[in-house]
DNA sequence: AGTTAACTTCAGAAATTCTTTAGCACTTCA
DNA sequence: TGAAGTGCTAAAGAATTTCTGAAGTTAACT
């Protein structure tokens, strides 16, 4: 069997033109490069130089060579990409994660990452948590970060923060200005507009018979375009409320069941890549 | 260091799925198996497979194994390859040989070595003696065909057959039907039209006073072509003369001297591909 | 709890790769 | 002409790597 190493004596010595010198560069014996040579002649059973001094190559040894030293370059460049892959200094990070998240959170982390680490790439999907459960279920992200997933659910979750709800509302909305943080009381009599993120929270949809508000909005940019119109209030996580615009404010609820819990989402038992545990830690780091 | 033969087992391994099948198919037992394994992990310093059990791939092992497989494929068709061309079955074979043998002693070889052989190539030049010896020597071709080369050379010569000069005329020239082989008397009063192989045989030249024919031509049909106009007779080597037209004839020279050598022309001391080695000995085969 | 299947560990054997030492052939230089 | 130098090879044993066989461990199944 033709190992890699006895090509790389072989080119080796072949562009050196000398046993000693390939020796010198290979860290051995030249007595160990001229076994290996014979060797390999051996086994292919014709010459690859032309004499015993090894300064011109025979026909076939020039060919072999040629494909020699492609094969090793192949093989270098591989192995350093492996070694790469393992160290998280390549690689592909696969993320999901709520809207919230993905706009005031990550892009700090991520942007440090790739500049940190040039050779990787990140792919970035915003969606709501149950969405973002199922990719990480079927593995098509590796890490999601969001609301905590079912208990009987294939995940593995890390609470990262507890975040409160916060009312939002048009400044001249009359419980733009309330004192104290809001009851529920308080908001018995006017219109909230209902989302993804308020499903979880009981009692909040309350105003309307079966549960369901009489407006609802999924995406967040016309949900606020409907409070800006005077459409209503609605209720949003903390950390999506601060970048709502100059007409809009948040309002404090007292409601202590008004939490969500963000954590990032893994597959149970699952070994993440280095790049992936690279990027938990510096996901941890930053709460 | 990371082997080929351990990102070989890695991979069939993950192939497999379980230990007991990848070292069966490798030829080695489970443990020796187990062992490269963990020994492949450590040198990444992360995990390759979910668990022990061998059935499931880390986010860092499918990477791994992408890279490694595509590796493994090149690097076997890489050594396949170098057999190849250590057995013959593959490679390049450069001939240059003067026109009378590339155009009547090689089709044959070279097309039935095309056909055993489908890997290989062959590329044919033909010239003049003196060309061809010069393509030798620099390498351009491996091989060469034709007279022999000065002493003085580099070039290894091993004769294959003497070859004599035969006059090329008209059928309707007054030596066409010569009873008995042409004397240098015979021709003294017949225009002789020169020619590249002519060059080497003395006295042929000698109705010009300097040594040049009043008329010579350097390619063989536009030669022939002269001689079929009625402008002079020829002399050519035999082999040269098996294709001529109808209109023309060879005429047998009694000149003893007019005979030339056929042999090939190697590099001295070269030590010659398989495939080079494989047509030289079809070659003294066919003579 | 018992059984089986899959993997690991460990000690020693086997194979391989390397080094040391010695020697040969050729070259250079005095 | 012969001594020193260069470049390679050969042979024996040391070092390293790789493999095996036997005895565990672990986890799933009954």
């Amino acid at each position: 069997m033709i190992s890699t190493q006895a090509l790389r004596v072989f080119v080796t010595t072949a562009d050196c033109g000398n046993i000693r010198d390939a020796a010198k560069s290979l860290g051995r014996t030249d007595s160990a490069v001229s076994m290996k040579l014979k060797q390999l002649e051996a086994t292919l059973g014709v010459p690859l130089f032309e004499s015993d001094r090894k300064h011109s190559l025979t026909a076939l040894g020039i060919e072999v060579r040629k494909l020699a030293r492609d094969l090793l370059r192949e093989h270098d460049r591989t192995i350093e990409r492996i070694h790469a892959l393992a160290a998280g200094r390549e690689g592909v990070l696969r993320v999901a994660a709520v809207p919230s998240v993905a706009a005031q959170l990550l892009p700090d982390i991520l942007s440090a990452m790739l500049g940190e680490f040039p050779g990787i790439r990140i792919e970035l999907v915003d969606t709501d948590s149950a969405s973002m459960h199922a990719l990480v279920e079927t593995g098509e992200v590796e890490v999601g970060i969001g609301g905590r997933p079912a208990a009987n659910s294939g995940l593995h979750f890390v609470a990262l923060f507890n975040e409160p709800f916060l009312l939002v509302c048009r400044k001249d909305h009359p419980l733009a200005r309330h004192e104290r943080p809001l009851t529920r009381q308080d908001l018995r009599s006017h219109r909230l507009i209902s989302n993804n993120s308020t499903a979880g929270i009981s009692g909040f949809d309350a105003d309307a018979p079966d549960g369901v508000s009489a407006l609802s909005a999924r995406n967040v940019i016309s949900l606020l375009a409907l409070v800006r119109a005077g459409a209503g209030a609605t209720i949003l996580p903390a950390l999506a409320t601060r970048s709502i615009d100059p007409d809009l404010c948040a309002v404090e609820l007292c409601d202590t069941s008004a939490l969500r819990t963000v954590g990032f989402a893994l597959q149970r038992g699952g070994n993440p890549s280095p790049i992936c545990r690279e990027f938990q830690d510096r996901l941890v780091a930053m709460v």
